[in-house]
DNA sequence: ACCAAAAATTAAAGCGCTTTGGAAATCAGA
DNA sequence: TCTGATTTCCAAAGCGCTTTAATTTTTGGT
């Protein structure tokens, strides 16, 4: 059932029905009602394609995913944070739409989805310390907001971020006050921003704090199990081995508990562990008290916010730019204790 | 730039124009070249929408999510699925719609993908032992390749899914040749067809065999590791403990991993594991060695297998009902051994 | 009862593409 | 050189919707 047939049915113009099922005001109330209740019995639902074509908008959210970071999209924190974006669309009438970009295609990709007219606005994943897409995003005229943030992009744009830095100077201090003094940093690819920034939050504790930092403490790499195994293992073997990880991610302290383990030490007192916790749905950090002591911050609210935030910013581009910066609690679990005394 | 304009730079009409690019016969070689030449100069993209309209295809596969499994979308099966058939998509020139749908919301929401004309066909995830959506999209006459099977659904329909069947029976015999005779099954919510059947791999294995079934060893529940953590820490704090458990999936086993350690026992030698591995990218399982002994199959290489299994019932809807079932491989790794002898 | 203003409805154009049905140009055969 | 077939191109219709501009109907004041 179409516009040209529903009309038909009524015995109105397709003008007089559109009108009145896009509620503007120039149509009789009593014919509006009576347009509206031949909609529903007949299940009629507008093309969304005859739509975007004459209104110029696609509704639809465009996430690209490059296929470098292919690791990225299947990275749950991925899907939690689309799980959130996705809920913001589908209640408000946008469709979300996936596309993996081969390398190096990038440009190209963002300038065919504008071109193509496929989407209205875009979220931009896992932002790298120097990312070219703002400025080339900015350029195009496609409304986007940036998960994450690029340290080196002076430009003004709009994005949505945790507070990396502060969640990793207080996770540091916090292990301080504890009497930790050999903290191993297991941390993201430090490529990508986020994990940059959770690298100068650890620094910056250990700076006010006047503890040296020993670099051979400091690892980054894939947030995977094996990575943070691999990188546990090489930290507690070393002549001076660290009283404390301090994880960028649930999974990755998974693989350092394991390292702990096989060395024959107890979690939360021989060796204590503090992570970032996404609050990754199928994840979750213990069920009564959490079983890792954890910076905390839903990323399933993060996509949430950020997908409102880009509608707004569709909605009134001279709203813009918008900026979020989100808090994480720190909370207590059972992965922490105070450092052992030298036996 | 749209096809009029180029039309128009170009001195031709608009049909030969789109007939070039489309590369229809009927238009001189050299004008063809000449206006790819054009096309590619002035980044010329066909307007999806419009385009869509004229052909009556959307070039675009739906995948819905139903929010009941939230925990699903999130579930990094579900990311590395898409992941695979993210790159069929774009191989090929389609777009990837995700929608989150309301529970009790499915049908209205699969009548009214129809009715807007936003895509060709649909992948269905999660199938349950009796899912009415196969019967339904049959009936909307919507292409839809499942993710699975649904056991009591009688019509014949396409999916692809893996023998979990024979999964779960080989991981049993291989357990019992190892001398265990008690193994507890750590499974999926069994209202999933993928559990159920898991479950009937471990049943008839024991039939076979002649060891008696304890339904006490038996659990099923969402895919977490703190689910996986509680059951085997109920299963053995049982009078009869196990010697062995067998697991739905990587995150599961890990959490039985952490029960075991907590009580003092070590994995491999006092406790053995088989999991499920789909081969998360993110999770591997191990560097050299798996960590784990596993029944393996790449979800990945699902998701594009059913990916293409699509298309080609988009293109050709006669050529069903596909139907595809991906046997495992069995690879063991460090957390098995023989089963330890009374003391 | 009349007329201007307001309200309700409609015809038709337009969104950017494909495709049908011709028309014009070229070619081949006699 | 002419004719019919072939090749090459084009005008216009159509996909299903929105929206502008115009038309018809209703209302209200005198």
């Amino acid at each position: 059932m179409n516009l040209k047939e529903l009309a038909e049915k009524l015995g109105l113009s397709q003008t007089t029905v559109s009108r009145a099922l896009n509620d503007y005001p120039e149509v009789n109330e009593e014919t509006r009602a009576r347009i509206k209740k031949a909609a529903i019995e007949n299940f009629y639902r507008p093309n969304t394609r005859a739509k975007s074509l004459a209104t110029g908008l696609s509704m639809t959210i465009g996430h690209l995913i490059p296929v470098s970071i292919k690791h990225e999209i299947v990275n749950p924190v991925f899907a939690d944070f689309i799980a959130g974006a996705g809920e913001t669309y589908s209640r408000n009438g946008y469709d979300m739409m996936l596309s993996l970009v081969e390398d190096g295609n990038e440009e190209r990709a963002y300038r065919e989805l504008k071109a193509k007219g496929s989407v209205d606005g875009i979220i931009v994943h896992s932002p790298k310390m120097e990312d070219p897409r703002i400025k080339l995003l900015a350029e195009i005229g496609l409304p986007f907001v940036v998960h994450g943030r690029a340290s080196s992009v002076t430009e003004d744009y709009s994005w949505l971020d945790v507070n990396n830095k502060r969640a990793f100077s207080r996770a540091t201090e916090f292990l301080f006050s504890l009497n930790h003094r050999r903290i191993a940093l297991i941390n993201g690819r430090e490529t990508l921003d986020f994990a940059h920034r959770r690298r100068s939050g650890y620094i910056s504790a250990h700076e006010a704090a006047g503890v040296p930092i020993d670099t051979d403490m400091m690892f980054n790499g894939e947030m995977t199990e094996v990575q943070g195994y691999l990188s546990a293992r090489q930290a507690l073997e070393h002549t001076a081995p660290p009283t404390a990880f301090l994880a960028s991610s649930m999974i990755s302290a998974i693989g350092i508990r394991r390292a702990i383990h096989e060395r024959g030490l107890d979690v939360g007192t021989d060796v204590s562990i503090v992570i970032f916790d996404d609050e990754l749905s199928y994840l979750k950090n213990g069920h009564d008290v959490p079983i890792f002591t954890a910076t905390r911050s839903s990323v399933q609210n993060a996509g949430q916010r950020s997908a409102e935030m880009l509608l707004k910013l569709i909605k009134d581009p001279a709203s813009g730019p918008l900026q979020e910066l989100l808090e994480v609690d720190l909370v207590v679990g059972q992965s922490t204790g105070p450092a052992p005394t030298k036996p």
